[in-house]
DNA sequence: GTGAAAGCGCTAACAT
DNA sequence: ATGTTAGCGCTTTCAC
């Protein structure tokens, strides 16, 4: 910057403002600075100037998902890019892997950063240890699972009313053997799906107690294994709803192993690709990850911008989609 | 900084020295520091540090992709992540969308926050633009194209070899009526695909001349219309390779709505989920994305850290997956 | 409309 | 083993 003041034959402060675009500066001046920019190719360094700037601001945010190579969270990311993008905010991108130790490396080492915000979906069991941070006014969005220890925005799927809508589904298509398969339970919203699952067979006078509920499958394998067990057993279910993505693989896997996948209803949460092109498709409760990307970047610009009203969680709808495998009916 | 060096009693230069683990203090001093630390919550300003560090490392990285939310790219970002991370490097991502433009403009973004090194897949014709950066010395990997006009290193798959295999694959089973769908031209990584099959053909003694290679099928719907129109015509193929996951997608559609889907044969580039659950499952030439993001990791580390060789392109070889649509005979 | 001076938080170079 | 000083590139403040 000191070059290009020097080769424009003007003060340093005239040429930083010709780059942030401020007033009071003549035309014939502006154009000298360009040029002079344009000749020795000068560009602006934004880290340096955050040092000084208003509030600090180094614009850039972190993004903690996770995994940045689950499709579910590259939609996430996707929108945040563009909506943060808009306002010349990059975006630092991270994996948790499910590891809390990983989950608190990370956000130090974005804070260490010095980012303008935090996106993240927790893993650990209490976010307390960002009080720190969260005190210090820190604009933070929690996405998908609601924060513990701390009080501040989240974006989450209406994970219990979701998979209330798949049990609805599968009792108004005549099951009344309906069972469950679930992931870890120390995940929130696990833990959600499962509730409103049962609360609303419970509500439709089926009782639940005998109605197979297995958790902690969180791989496709344990997922297919538990369920060819499932479908093996004595009084096996008519129909089954997959709580998470690999859980509903694992479970295709199966029922196609057993010849099942054409007899037995399935309803699974979350899309995936290429679901309309299986033998039957098959129904899901679909998330909208791009719309808790925007809402999330939204909120994270509001918060940024000093919007400091109360907390909220937000609630994304989410959407049973029929493909066939939900619509199939207990055999008579 | 300042603060805790107050507060522990000692000089700024001990404090930093304690911080970034440099030799020549005492266990004592060091324990009075790291309380003070502790105290103050304090974290080190990473990019404060970076404006005086040798050679002015930020310990962030660019990484320029298609989309964050193409899997493809996720695997890719993922494998870079692990990498960089075990070395404290912070990776900006962001995505491009095939627009030359944003390229451009994400590049500047990357570089006004001073990155160590740039990861990129190019979209524009020529990156000749990136000349002031390159001979300035600044670390960059092109992934999956090469470079158009400035010479550095590159990680890509071996289109035109895997191109091959699958034609190859093709003619063993029989068939001699292939047709090709394909991607835009003007994607090196379409043309190099275009070329191994056709050359491979060719090489068997088929004329390829009557062979129809249909190009420009950038969606999944493109890609159907254009096999719909084919399986139609007067001399059907009796197997299709199909350049690109999208255009994979839409030949299954169209093959499945011909009911054709067990009878001509298909082999995609590009693996997908839930290939293998298809009926048949889709015999594909599979992309390692996992191994050109480590690959590429190595490459900028490597240049970060001094490497100057001249560039070079590795190639990360493809590999032929069997499952059922690749080994469909032709009719007798 | 323009510029000089101070200083953000840190590390390099050089004391002591 | 420890501290002092200068200065990275910028923006803020204030003076002209």
């Amino acid at each position: 910057m000191r070059h290009v003041a020097a080769l424009a034959g003007v003060g340093i402060k005239t040429v930083s403002r010709v780059i942030n675009d401020e007033a009071g500066v003549s035309e014939a001046t502006r154009q000298k600075v360009l040029d002079a920019i344009a000749q020795l190719n000068y560009q602006l360094d934004v880290t340096a100037g955050s040092l000084r700037r208003a509030g600090r601001r180094t614009l850039s945010v972190g993004l903690l998902l996770p995994s940045v190579s689950n499709p579910f969270s590259g939609e996430i990311h996707r929108a945040m890019e563009d909506a943060l993008g808009a306002r010349g905010i990059a975006v630092f991108a991270a994996s948790l892997d499910d590891d809390p130790k990983r989950e608190q490396a990370i956000i130090a080492a974005f804070l260490g950063r010095r980012v303008d915000g935090l996106v993240l979906t927790p893993i650990a069991k209490n976010q307390a240890y960002m009080i720190p941070e969260h005190s210090r006014n820190l604009p933070m969005v929690f996405i998908d699972r609601e924060p513990v220890g701390v009080d501040a925005d989240a974006v989450v799927t209406d994970n219990a009313v979701g998979a209330g809508k798949a049990a609805a589904h599968l009792l108004m298509h005549g099951h009344t053997k309906l069972a469950y398969l679930g992931d870890r339970t120390d995940i929130q919203t696990a833990r959600e799906r499962r509730r409103g699952f049962l609360e609303e067979v419970g509500g439709a006078g089926i009782p639940t107690s005998a109605l197979p509920v297995i958790d902690d499958l969180h791989d496709e394998e344990a997922a297919r294994r538990a369920a060819l067990e499932l479908l093996n057993s004595e009084d096996p279910p008519t129909a089954i709803f997959s709580s998470q993505n690999l859980v509903t693989f694992g479970t295709m896997r199966a029922l196609k192993e057993l010849g099942a996948h054409k007899r037995v209803a399935l309803v699974g949460f979350d899309d995936f690709t290429l679901a309309d092109m299986m033998d039957p498709g098959v129904t899901v409760i679909a998330q909208h990850p791009e719309r808790i990307g925007v809402k999330s970047a939204e909120r994270l610009l509001a918060r940024i911008d000093g919007d400091d009203q109360p907390p909220r969680t937000y609630v994304v709808p989410s959407e049973l989609i029929q493909r066939g495998s939900g619509e199939i009916r207990p055999p008579a």
